[in-house]
DNA sequence: CTGCATCCGGGCCGATACTG
DNA sequence: CAGTATCGGCCCGGATGCAG
Protein backbone atom coordinates (compact mmCIF):
# COMPACT_ATOMS: atom_id res chain seq x y z
CA UNK A 1 0.00 0.00 0.00
CA UNK A 2 1.04 4.01 -0.40
CA UNK A 3 2.43 5.22 2.69
CA UNK A 4 0.47 8.31 3.77
CA UNK A 5 3.48 10.31 4.35
CA UNK A 6 2.63 10.59 8.34
CA UNK A 7 4.58 11.59 10.81
CA UNK A 8 1.90 9.96 13.04
CA UNK A 9 1.85 6.15 14.97
CA UNK A 10 -1.53 5.58 13.82
CA UNK A 11 -0.67 6.15 9.82
CA UNK A 12 2.08 4.58 9.92
CA UNK A 13 0.34 1.55 11.66
CA UNK A 14 -2.16 1.53 8.98
CA UNK A 15 1.10 1.69 6.45
CA UNK A 16 1.81 -1.84 7.43
CA UNK A 17 -1.61 -3.32 8.46
CA UNK A 18 -4.28 -0.64 6.89
CA UNK A 19 -4.35 -2.62 3.64
CA UNK A 20 -7.54 -4.77 2.57
CA UNK A 21 -7.56 -8.30 3.90
CA UNK A 22 -4.53 -7.61 6.03
CA UNK A 23 -6.37 -7.34 9.45
CA UNK A 24 -8.20 -10.27 8.90
CA UNK A 25 -4.93 -12.44 8.31
CA UNK A 26 -3.65 -11.35 11.49
CA UNK A 27 -7.15 -12.22 13.27
CA UNK A 28 -6.38 -16.17 11.67
CA UNK A 29 -3.05 -15.83 12.95
CA UNK A 30 -4.32 -14.81 16.58
CA UNK A 31 -5.91 -18.44 16.83
CA UNK A 32 -2.35 -19.98 15.83
CA UNK A 33 -0.02 -20.97 13.16
CA UNK A 34 -1.70 -21.19 10.48
CA UNK A 35 -0.56 -23.24 6.74
CA UNK A 36 -1.27 -20.91 3.58
CA UNK A 37 -4.19 -23.66 2.89
CA UNK A 38 -5.77 -23.07 6.13
CA UNK A 39 -5.28 -19.04 5.92
CA UNK A 40 -7.48 -19.55 2.62
CA UNK A 41 -9.92 -21.50 4.25
CA UNK A 42 -10.49 -19.20 7.16
CA UNK A 43 -10.45 -16.15 4.44
CA UNK A 44 -13.75 -17.15 2.07
CA UNK A 45 -12.96 -14.60 -0.80
CA UNK A 46 -9.88 -13.06 -0.68
CA UNK A 47 -7.48 -14.14 -3.79
CA UNK A 48 -4.59 -16.41 -4.01
CA UNK A 49 -2.21 -13.56 -5.02
CA UNK A 50 -3.51 -11.21 -2.52
CA UNK A 51 -2.90 -13.85 0.63
CA UNK A 52 0.67 -14.63 -1.05
CA UNK A 53 0.87 -10.74 -1.66
CA UNK A 54 -0.03 -9.35 2.05
CA UNK A 55 1.95 -12.34 4.08
CA UNK A 56 4.95 -11.57 2.22
CA UNK A 57 4.32 -7.43 3.45
CA UNK A 58 3.80 -8.61 6.80
CA UNK A 59 6.91 -10.71 6.82
CA UNK A 60 9.23 -7.95 5.79
CA UNK A 61 7.61 -5.81 8.66
CA UNK A 62 8.39 -8.20 10.81
CA UNK A 63 4.42 -8.75 11.77
CA UNK A 64 4.88 -12.50 10.41
CA UNK A 65 7.06 -15.02 10.33
CA UNK A 66 7.31 -18.73 8.58
CA UNK A 67 8.89 -21.29 9.98
CA UNK A 68 11.26 -24.33 7.39
CA UNK A 69 7.42 -26.01 6.96
CA UNK A 70 5.87 -23.08 5.33
CA UNK A 71 4.43 -22.30 8.20
CA UNK A 72 2.92 -18.94 9.21
CA UNK A 73 2.92 -17.34 12.65
CA UNK A 74 3.00 -14.23 14.25
CA UNK A 75 5.91 -12.15 15.39
CA UNK A 76 6.01 -11.29 19.26
CA UNK A 77 4.98 -7.63 17.68
CA UNK A 78 1.92 -9.29 15.81
CA UNK A 79 1.26 -11.05 18.73
CA UNK A 80 0.32 -7.56 20.08
CA UNK A 81 -2.03 -6.78 17.68
CA UNK A 82 -4.43 -8.67 19.86
CA UNK A 83 -5.19 -5.33 21.48
CA UNK A 84 -6.20 -3.53 18.69
CA UNK A 85 -8.08 -6.18 17.29
CA UNK A 86 -9.93 -6.81 20.10
CA UNK A 87 -10.85 -3.38 20.30
CA UNK A 88 -12.07 -2.91 17.26
CA UNK A 89 -14.06 -6.63 17.86
CA UNK A 90 -15.57 -4.69 20.70
CA UNK A 91 -16.52 -1.50 18.83
CA UNK A 92 -18.34 -3.62 16.13
CA UNK A 93 -20.24 -6.04 18.63
CA UNK A 94 -22.93 -3.69 17.68
CA UNK A 95 -23.24 -4.74 14.26
CA UNK A 96 -23.38 -7.94 15.15
CA UNK A 97 -26.90 -7.58 16.07
CA UNK A 98 -28.22 -7.54 12.16
CA UNK A 99 -28.19 -11.05 11.41
CA UNK A 100 -26.17 -13.61 9.22
CA UNK A 101 -27.73 -13.17 6.31
CA UNK A 102 -25.80 -14.15 3.37
CA UNK A 103 -22.20 -13.54 5.23
CA UNK A 104 -20.00 -16.55 5.09
CA UNK A 105 -19.50 -18.03 8.95
CA UNK A 106 -16.28 -20.31 10.11
CA UNK A 107 -16.63 -21.62 13.91
CA UNK A 108 -12.84 -20.53 14.49
CA UNK A 109 -13.98 -17.27 13.89
CA UNK A 110 -15.66 -17.91 17.29
CA UNK A 111 -11.95 -17.29 18.92
CA UNK A 112 -12.37 -13.75 18.78
CA UNK A 113 -15.88 -12.79 20.20
CA UNK A 114 -14.93 -15.79 23.03
CA UNK A 115 -10.99 -13.66 23.87
CA UNK A 116 -13.32 -10.38 23.98
CA UNK A 117 -16.51 -11.27 26.19
CA UNK A 118 -14.20 -13.61 28.85
CA UNK A 119 -11.13 -11.74 28.70
CA UNK A 120 -8.18 -12.21 31.19
CA UNK A 121 -7.87 -14.40 34.12
CA UNK A 122 -10.71 -14.71 36.54
CA UNK A 123 -10.07 -17.18 39.35
CA UNK A 124 -13.67 -17.39 40.20
CA UNK A 125 -14.54 -18.75 37.14
CA UNK A 126 -15.38 -22.37 37.29
CA UNK A 127 -14.30 -24.96 34.98
CA UNK A 128 -16.03 -25.79 32.10
CA UNK A 129 -16.04 -27.38 28.20
CA UNK A 130 -18.45 -26.26 25.74
CA UNK A 131 -18.53 -27.86 22.27
CA UNK A 132 -20.27 -25.79 19.60
CA UNK A 133 -21.39 -27.17 16.82
CA UNK A 134 -22.21 -24.69 13.73
CA UNK A 135 -22.32 -24.64 10.23
CA UNK A 136 -18.85 -25.90 9.63
CA UNK A 137 -16.57 -28.06 12.14
CA UNK A 138 -17.01 -27.74 15.75
CA UNK A 139 -14.89 -26.32 18.03
CA UNK A 140 -14.64 -26.26 22.02
CA UNK A 141 -14.46 -23.40 24.27
CA UNK A 142 -12.45 -24.24 27.45
CA UNK A 143 -12.26 -22.50 31.38
CA UNK A 144 -9.23 -24.11 32.73
CA UNK A 145 -7.94 -22.00 35.88
CA UNK A 146 -9.72 -18.76 35.09
CA UNK A 147 -9.33 -18.48 31.80
CA UNK A 148 -11.66 -19.33 28.70
CA UNK A 149 -10.18 -20.16 24.76
CA UNK A 150 -11.53 -21.60 22.13
CA UNK A 151 -9.78 -24.82 20.44
CA UNK A 152 -10.77 -26.55 17.53
CA UNK A 153 -12.46 -29.98 16.82
CA UNK A 154 -15.31 -31.31 19.56
CA UNK A 155 -14.30 -32.13 22.95
CA UNK A 156 -14.01 -35.93 24.27
CA UNK A 157 -17.11 -35.00 27.10
CA UNK A 158 -18.52 -31.79 27.06
CA UNK A 159 -20.66 -30.36 30.25
CA UNK A 160 -22.49 -27.91 27.70
CA UNK A 161 -23.52 -28.64 23.65
CA UNK A 162 -24.60 -26.16 21.65
CA UNK A 163 -26.17 -26.01 18.19
CA UNK A 164 -27.64 -23.71 16.01
CA UNK A 165 -26.32 -21.07 13.32
CA UNK A 166 -23.50 -18.32 14.30
CA UNK A 167 -26.06 -15.73 14.79
CA UNK A 168 -27.48 -17.25 17.33
CA UNK A 169 -24.52 -18.67 19.27
CA UNK A 170 -23.32 -15.40 19.56
CA UNK A 171 -26.40 -14.18 21.01
CA UNK A 172 -26.24 -16.94 23.78
CA UNK A 173 -22.35 -16.19 24.52
CA UNK A 174 -22.47 -12.32 24.72
CA UNK A 175 -25.43 -13.11 26.85
CA UNK A 176 -27.74 -10.88 24.71
CA UNK A 177 -30.20 -13.56 23.54
CA UNK A 178 -32.29 -15.30 26.61
CA UNK A 179 -32.27 -19.32 25.89
CA UNK A 180 -35.46 -19.24 24.46
CA UNK A 181 -35.16 -16.50 21.81
CA UNK A 182 -31.94 -18.19 21.32
CA UNK A 183 -34.50 -21.51 20.56
CA UNK A 184 -36.49 -20.04 18.22
CA UNK A 185 -33.68 -18.98 15.82
CA UNK A 186 -32.73 -22.88 15.71
CA UNK A 187 -30.66 -23.41 18.31
CA UNK A 188 -30.18 -26.28 20.77
CA UNK A 189 -29.23 -26.99 24.18
CA UNK A 190 -27.83 -30.19 25.48
CA UNK A 191 -26.97 -29.24 29.55
CA UNK A 192 -27.44 -26.42 31.85
CA UNK A 193 -26.93 -22.78 30.09
CA UNK A 194 -26.46 -21.07 33.58
CA UNK A 195 -23.31 -23.13 33.61
CA UNK A 196 -22.06 -20.56 30.77
CA UNK A 197 -23.47 -17.63 32.41
CA UNK A 198 -21.57 -18.34 35.17
CA UNK A 199 -18.48 -18.06 33.10
CA UNK A 200 -19.28 -14.51 32.39
CA UNK A 201 -19.55 -13.55 35.74
CA UNK A 202 -23.59 -13.91 36.21
CA UNK B 1 -15.76 -0.62 0.03
CA UNK B 2 -17.30 -3.77 -0.94
CA UNK B 3 -17.87 -5.84 2.42
CA UNK B 4 -16.36 -8.50 3.24
CA UNK B 5 -19.42 -10.95 3.60
CA UNK B 6 -18.30 -12.36 6.77
CA UNK B 7 -20.24 -13.24 10.13
CA UNK B 8 -17.39 -11.75 12.13
CA UNK B 9 -17.42 -8.34 14.33
CA UNK B 10 -13.88 -7.48 13.38
CA UNK B 11 -14.99 -7.97 9.02
CA UNK B 12 -17.91 -6.04 10.02
CA UNK B 13 -16.34 -3.41 11.80
CA UNK B 14 -13.70 -2.92 8.91
CA UNK B 15 -16.56 -2.68 6.45
CA UNK B 16 -17.78 0.33 8.34
CA UNK B 17 -13.94 1.88 8.93
CA UNK B 18 -11.38 -0.35 6.92
CA UNK B 19 -11.58 1.95 3.75
CA UNK B 20 -8.73 3.86 3.09
CA UNK B 21 -8.40 7.40 4.75
CA UNK B 22 -11.35 6.25 7.30
CA UNK B 23 -9.58 5.82 10.53
CA UNK B 24 -7.49 9.03 9.93
CA UNK B 25 -10.57 10.72 9.52
CA UNK B 26 -11.72 9.58 12.92
CA UNK B 27 -8.38 10.64 14.14
CA UNK B 28 -9.36 13.99 13.21
CA UNK B 29 -12.58 14.35 14.68
CA UNK B 30 -11.77 12.71 17.95
CA UNK B 31 -9.48 16.11 18.93
CA UNK B 32 -12.82 17.41 17.89
CA UNK B 33 -15.62 19.22 15.72
CA UNK B 34 -13.65 19.72 12.67
CA UNK B 35 -15.24 21.86 9.34
CA UNK B 36 -14.28 20.07 5.86
CA UNK B 37 -12.03 22.24 5.62
CA UNK B 38 -9.97 21.89 8.30
CA UNK B 39 -10.11 18.33 8.06
CA UNK B 40 -8.62 18.79 4.14
CA UNK B 41 -5.78 20.26 6.78
CA UNK B 42 -5.31 17.78 8.96
CA UNK B 43 -5.25 14.90 6.21
CA UNK B 44 -2.19 16.02 3.93
CA UNK B 45 -2.34 14.12 0.60
CA UNK B 46 -6.15 12.95 0.34
CA UNK B 47 -8.14 13.59 -2.76
CA UNK B 48 -11.22 16.05 -1.93
CA UNK B 49 -13.16 13.86 -3.41
CA UNK B 50 -12.44 10.64 -1.27
CA UNK B 51 -13.16 13.06 1.96
CA UNK B 52 -16.82 14.00 0.61
CA UNK B 53 -17.47 10.30 -0.01
CA UNK B 54 -15.94 8.81 3.42
CA UNK B 55 -17.63 11.28 5.16
CA UNK B 56 -20.84 10.30 3.47
CA UNK B 57 -20.27 6.64 4.19
CA UNK B 58 -19.34 7.37 7.75
CA UNK B 59 -22.54 9.58 8.34
CA UNK B 60 -24.72 7.00 6.53
CA UNK B 61 -22.87 4.00 9.06
CA UNK B 62 -23.78 6.27 11.68
CA UNK B 63 -20.12 6.98 12.93
CA UNK B 64 -20.11 11.10 11.89
CA UNK B 65 -22.58 13.44 12.49
CA UNK B 66 -23.14 17.05 10.75
CA UNK B 67 -24.85 19.93 12.01
CA UNK B 68 -26.18 23.01 10.15
CA UNK B 69 -23.44 25.14 9.72
CA UNK B 70 -21.98 22.20 8.46
CA UNK B 71 -19.82 20.53 11.13
CA UNK B 72 -18.74 17.17 11.56
CA UNK B 73 -18.22 15.29 14.70
CA UNK B 74 -18.41 11.88 16.06
CA UNK B 75 -21.63 10.20 16.83
CA UNK B 76 -21.81 8.51 20.65
CA UNK B 77 -20.55 5.39 18.95
CA UNK B 78 -17.85 7.31 16.82
CA UNK B 79 -16.28 8.54 20.19
CA UNK B 80 -16.24 5.10 20.93
CA UNK B 81 -13.69 4.50 17.85
CA UNK B 82 -11.14 6.09 20.94
CA UNK B 83 -10.31 2.64 22.31
CA UNK B 84 -9.28 0.59 19.03
CA UNK B 85 -7.62 3.83 17.52
CA UNK B 86 -5.60 4.56 20.44
CA UNK B 87 -5.02 0.74 20.85
CA UNK B 88 -3.66 0.88 17.12
CA UNK B 89 -1.29 3.80 17.71
CA UNK B 90 -0.22 2.35 20.86
CA UNK B 91 1.31 -0.81 18.64
CA UNK B 92 2.56 1.35 16.33
CA UNK B 93 4.60 2.97 18.57
CA UNK B 94 7.82 1.72 17.33
CA UNK B 95 7.84 2.67 14.28
CA UNK B 96 7.92 6.05 15.61
CA UNK B 97 11.36 5.24 16.63
CA UNK B 98 12.23 5.48 12.74
CA UNK B 99 13.01 9.47 11.88
CA UNK B 100 10.52 11.49 10.08
CA UNK B 101 12.07 11.76 6.89
CA UNK B 102 9.88 12.94 4.47
CA UNK B 103 6.83 12.63 6.57
CA UNK B 104 4.47 15.49 6.79
CA UNK B 105 3.23 16.51 10.29
CA UNK B 106 0.15 18.55 11.69
CA UNK B 107 0.94 19.93 15.93
CA UNK B 108 -2.53 18.33 16.50
CA UNK B 109 -1.81 14.69 15.94
CA UNK B 110 0.49 15.29 18.99
CA UNK B 111 -3.14 14.79 20.93
CA UNK B 112 -3.14 11.17 20.05
CA UNK B 113 0.41 10.14 21.38
CA UNK B 114 -0.83 13.00 24.68
CA UNK B 115 -4.06 10.64 25.03
CA UNK B 116 -2.17 7.27 24.37
CA UNK B 117 0.86 8.30 26.96
CA UNK B 118 -1.24 10.29 29.79
CA UNK B 119 -4.28 7.82 29.30
CA UNK B 120 -6.43 7.96 32.14
CA UNK B 121 -7.01 10.49 34.88
CA UNK B 122 -4.23 10.69 37.73
CA UNK B 123 -5.35 12.62 40.99
CA UNK B 124 -0.98 12.85 41.57
CA UNK B 125 -0.29 14.44 38.33
CA UNK B 126 0.51 18.44 39.07
CA UNK B 127 -1.19 21.43 37.25
CA UNK B 128 1.00 22.20 33.83
CA UNK B 129 1.23 23.92 30.94
CA UNK B 130 2.95 23.22 28.21
CA UNK B 131 3.37 24.70 24.66
CA UNK B 132 4.20 23.35 22.00
CA UNK B 133 6.19 25.24 18.67
CA UNK B 134 7.23 22.88 16.00
CA UNK B 135 6.88 23.19 12.00
CA UNK B 136 3.37 24.61 12.36
CA UNK B 137 0.45 26.05 14.66
CA UNK B 138 1.07 25.94 17.85
CA UNK B 139 -0.37 23.65 20.46
CA UNK B 140 -0.56 23.66 23.87
CA UNK B 141 -0.73 20.69 26.54
CA UNK B 142 -2.78 20.94 29.69
CA UNK B 143 -2.83 18.86 32.88
CA UNK B 144 -5.76 19.81 35.06
CA UNK B 145 -7.49 17.75 37.81
CA UNK B 146 -5.26 14.81 36.77
CA UNK B 147 -6.22 14.59 33.11
CA UNK B 148 -4.23 15.61 30.20
CA UNK B 149 -5.20 16.76 26.82
CA UNK B 150 -4.20 19.15 23.76
CA UNK B 151 -5.56 22.11 22.81
CA UNK B 152 -4.84 24.14 19.56
CA UNK B 153 -3.07 27.31 19.78
CA UNK B 154 -0.45 29.11 22.34
CA UNK B 155 -0.67 29.30 25.55
CA UNK B 156 -1.14 32.24 27.74
CA UNK B 157 1.57 31.69 30.17
CA UNK B 158 3.03 28.18 30.02
CA UNK B 159 5.36 26.43 32.74
CA UNK B 160 7.02 24.87 29.68
CA UNK B 161 7.66 25.60 26.11
CA UNK B 162 9.08 23.18 23.52
CA UNK B 163 10.61 23.90 20.25
CA UNK B 164 11.78 21.66 17.50
CA UNK B 165 11.44 18.91 15.05
CA UNK B 166 8.24 16.37 15.63
CA UNK B 167 10.31 13.14 15.90
CA UNK B 168 12.58 14.83 18.86
CA UNK B 169 9.10 16.18 20.62
CA UNK B 170 7.46 12.65 20.99
CA UNK B 171 10.43 11.33 21.85
CA UNK B 172 10.35 13.99 25.00
CA UNK B 173 7.01 13.34 25.43
CA UNK B 174 7.15 9.47 25.66
CA UNK B 175 10.28 9.72 27.55
CA UNK B 176 12.21 7.89 24.98
CA UNK B 177 14.70 10.93 24.76
CA UNK B 178 17.09 12.28 27.66
CA UNK B 179 17.59 16.29 27.08
CA UNK B 180 20.84 16.06 25.83
CA UNK B 181 19.61 13.55 23.15
CA UNK B 182 16.75 15.59 22.19
CA UNK B 183 19.03 19.26 21.97
CA UNK B 184 21.31 16.86 19.61
CA UNK B 185 17.79 16.78 17.50
CA UNK B 186 17.61 20.49 17.31
CA UNK B 187 14.98 20.79 20.65
CA UNK B 188 14.94 23.44 22.46
CA UNK B 189 13.05 23.81 26.13
CA UNK B 190 12.18 26.59 28.09
CA UNK B 191 11.69 25.78 31.57
CA UNK B 192 12.25 22.67 34.01
CA UNK B 193 12.13 19.33 31.87
CA UNK B 194 11.75 17.46 35.19
CA UNK B 195 7.43 18.99 35.21
CA UNK B 196 7.14 17.17 32.22
CA UNK B 197 8.19 13.57 33.78
CA UNK B 198 6.58 14.20 37.01
CA UNK B 199 3.04 14.13 34.14
CA UNK B 200 3.86 9.97 32.99
CA UNK B 201 4.49 9.24 37.09
CA UNK B 202 8.19 10.04 37.19
C1' DC C 1 -2.16 -31.61 -3.64
C1' DT C 2 -0.01 -27.39 -1.76
C1' DG C 3 1.70 -22.90 -2.55
C1' DC C 4 1.99 -19.68 -4.99
C1' DA C 5 2.65 -16.58 -9.99
C1' DT C 6 0.47 -14.67 -14.05
C1' DC C 7 -3.05 -12.49 -16.57
C1' DC C 8 -6.95 -9.53 -17.18
C1' DG C 9 -11.46 -6.84 -16.40
C1' DG C 10 -13.42 -3.67 -13.21
C1' DG C 11 -13.49 -0.65 -9.44
C1' DC C 12 -11.17 2.35 -6.26
C1' DC C 13 -7.66 5.80 -5.57
C1' DG C 14 -5.15 10.24 -6.57
C1' DA C 15 -4.71 14.65 -8.79
C1' DT C 16 -6.61 18.44 -10.97
C1' DA C 17 -10.28 21.25 -12.80
C1' DC C 18 -14.51 23.17 -12.01
C1' DT C 19 -19.03 24.99 -9.76
C1' DG C 20 -22.77 26.98 -6.45
C1' DC D 1 -15.84 27.48 1.43
C1' DA D 2 -17.55 23.07 0.39
C1' DG D 3 -17.79 20.18 -2.23
C1' DT D 4 -18.72 17.76 -7.58
C1' DA D 5 -16.82 16.07 -12.10
C1' DT D 6 -13.51 13.83 -14.64
C1' DC D 7 -9.86 10.92 -15.95
C1' DG D 8 -5.45 8.12 -15.78
C1' DG D 9 -3.43 4.59 -13.14
C1' DC D 10 -3.07 1.29 -9.70
C1' DC D 11 -5.07 -2.18 -6.78
C1' DC D 12 -8.43 -5.72 -6.14
C1' DG D 13 -10.97 -9.96 -7.51
C1' DG D 14 -11.49 -14.09 -10.08
C1' DA D 15 -9.73 -17.48 -13.15
C1' DT D 16 -6.06 -20.04 -14.66
C1' DG D 17 -1.38 -22.03 -14.90
C1' DC D 18 2.42 -24.40 -12.95
C1' DA D 19 6.39 -25.97 -10.15
C1' DG D 20 7.70 -28.84 -6.13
Amino acid sequence: MKSYGQYCALARGLDVIGDRWTLLIVRELLVGPRRYSELREGLPGIATNLLAERLRDLEEHGVVARDAEGTYQLTEWGQELSAPVHALARWAAPLMATPQGDDTFRSTWLALPVAVIFNGIDKRRPRLTIEIRSNDAAVTIESRNGAVWVEPGPATSPDLVITGPPDGIVGLLMGALSETSAAEQGVTIGGDLHRLARLRGG
